[in-house]
RNA sequence: GGUCCGGUGGUGUAGUGGUUAACAUGCCAGUCUGUCACACUGGAGAUCGCGGGUUCAAUUCCCGUCCGGACCGCCA
């Protein structure tokens, strides 16, 4: 039956739409059902894939409750005679065992969970769930603490819940390269192992590379300004970056993947963060299209159908707003600390009506060496925050060699130590900036999760490398 | 890296200088006419993180150690 349809039609997924209903009217049994669909399938022979979720075996009946990582459905199978094998199997099942069922789905109003049932003719079960779980996995109580939890993440993952986190992972991944790609954006993978440690300011892993010393990357930063001088005109990235920062907090991770852009021929760093509010509404336009209904259900998260412009607070204003309407201090002179960024967080929101923040013109002490200066010697640079808590930082870059250079010695950067880089700039750059963006952090702040490790798929901490 | 807090059945907690170490949930067995967080009855399951000290006696008090968490610093 598969046969009369072409390959390319298969991989569309309109047309696989309407020819697995082809095919379904006509073979009884197909591959691969995801539970969400079931409603299309009444009174029809189906084979099921899932793990068991619940087991329920009364005096004269049993019911199994499977599961797939779109929904859940009950299989009913009466104690008699003629189903005595299916019931001994049932009886030895164990929760979190995968099974592969064969039978007639049916509307039932009566059964609570979706108003449906599968009555099997077979039951096979692929492989068998130890008895007891290191995990707590129930979605109503789920009370395992989280170090061990990251222990078993494969099982943690399994509640509904997480498994939406990396569908509106994806969802966003999938909005920013729909973007970018839209916009005349070129996708670059810039190498992780490094001969000269990259700059963002962090710590740099050391690594052995055939008896020489080599850095493990923590920014794209270099590699995407390279591109600049390459004349991409507009890139991005998302990949890893690995920071050897002993940071115990949240919000932070050795590794951690880092979405990042440059683009060419700008005239400031507002350049910069209307391309950055572009995609960052773009994001947020294609969750509430995609998935607004079920991470309401789950998550209570509301999406706008509109957002309101980010505004732009410079630093030295943002410190006053901040001493002024909430009588706090930062001991930092020359950038936030946490409670600052809460605050014009809370500012923002009250005033602008706006989630998001971006904060401006940070003085040159706080910035890498290669963020421009303005005419009163503040950077052309930015934060922008979301919830109060840092998710980006960007800039205008300094493409003219010998500023470039003297602000390097500034920050008493050896100059040989990015010759290579400095190289980037002597034969013709244009004017160009970007940013870095952390998914993690704008994922974690989006599901109101307590920690960076609850949106991450596997987190990499200074005591966590396993699993 | 700094400060603070914590480690008790599979899981989450309670508790105590001498206990049969409690409760919930999970697990196992049985009972139960369709459940749906099924219910009921019974059962198994803990050398109370590790090492040392004080004491007649330590899971409990003290010291050390390991592991973890929170906050801060560093950053996305």
């Amino acid at each position: 039956m598969l046969r009369q349809f072409s390959v390319s039609q298969l991989k569309n997924p309109y047309m696989r739409d309407i020819i697995r209903k082809d095919i379904y009217g006509s073979v009884p049994c197909m591959k691969q059902i995801y539970f969400c669909d079931l409603p299309n399938y009444y009174n029809q022979t189906i084979e099921l894939h899932g793990f068991v979720d619940k087991i329920r075996d009364l005096q004269f009946v049993q019911f199994v409750v499977l599961r797939d990582s779109s929904g859940k459905v009950q299989v009913t199978i009466e104690k008699n005679d003629e189903l005595k094998k299916i019931n001994d199997l049932v009886s030895k099942l164990t929760k979190e065992s995968t099974v592969k069922v064969k039978g007639i789905l049916y509307e039932r109003p009566n059964v609570k969970l979706r108003g449906m049932e599968l009555i099997p003719s077979e039951f096979v079960i692929t492989s068998v769930a130890a008895e007891e779980l290191p995990i707590d996995i129930l979605d109503y109580t789920n009370k395992s603490n989280k170090e061990l939890r990251l222990d078993n993440r494969f099982l943690d993952l399994r509640l509904e819940k997480n498994y939406l986190i990396f569908k509106a992972q994806t969802i966003a991944e999938a909005a920013m390269r729909e973007y970018w790609t839209e916009h005349n954006f070129v996708e670059i993978h810039s190498p992780k192992i490094l001969g000269t440690a990259s700059e963002s300011g962090a710590e740099v892993f050391k690594l052995d590379y055939f008896g020489r010393t080599v850095y493990l990357a923590q920014s794209p930063q270099f590699y995407k300004q390279m591109a600049m001088g390459a004349g991409f005109n507009n890139v991005f990235e998302i990949g890893p970056v690995f920071r050897a920062e002993n940071s115990h907090t949240a919000y932070h991770a050795t590794e951690f993947t880092s979405v990042d852009c440059e683009l060419s021929w700008i005239d400031s760093h507002h350049d910069v963060m209307d391309l950055e509010e572009e995609v960052c509404k773009h994001v947020e336009k294609r969750l509430r299209e995609k998935l607004g209904a079920e991470l309401k259900d789950t998550f209570k998260i509301e999406f706008q159908e509109v957002l309101p412009a980010f505004p732009r607070i410079p630093f030295y204003e943002a410190k006053r707003i901040i001493e002024e309407k909430y009588h706090y201090v930062g001991e930092k002179e020359h950038d936030f600390d946490r409670k600052e960024e809460e605050l014009i967080g809370k500012y923002a929101l009250k005033e602008y009506h706006s989630e998001y923040v971006f904060v401006i013109d940070y003085p040159f002490a706080a910035r890498p060496f290669y963020h421009m200066l303005d005419d009163s010697g503040l950077t052309k640079s930015f934060d922008l925050l979301y919830k109060g808590i840092e998710i980006t930082t960007g800039a205008q870059r300094e493409h003219r060699i010998e500023i470039l250079e003297k602000q390097a010695t500034i920050k008493g950067l050896p100059l040989d130590s990015i010759d290579f880089y400095l190289n980037f700039f002597r034969y013709g750059i244009p004017p160009h900036g970007g940013y870095g963006y952390g998914l993690t952090r704008f994922l974690m702040r989006l599901f109101d999760q307590e920690s960076i490790r609850d949106v991450t798929f596997l987190y990499r901490g200074p005591n966590r490398v396993n699993p």
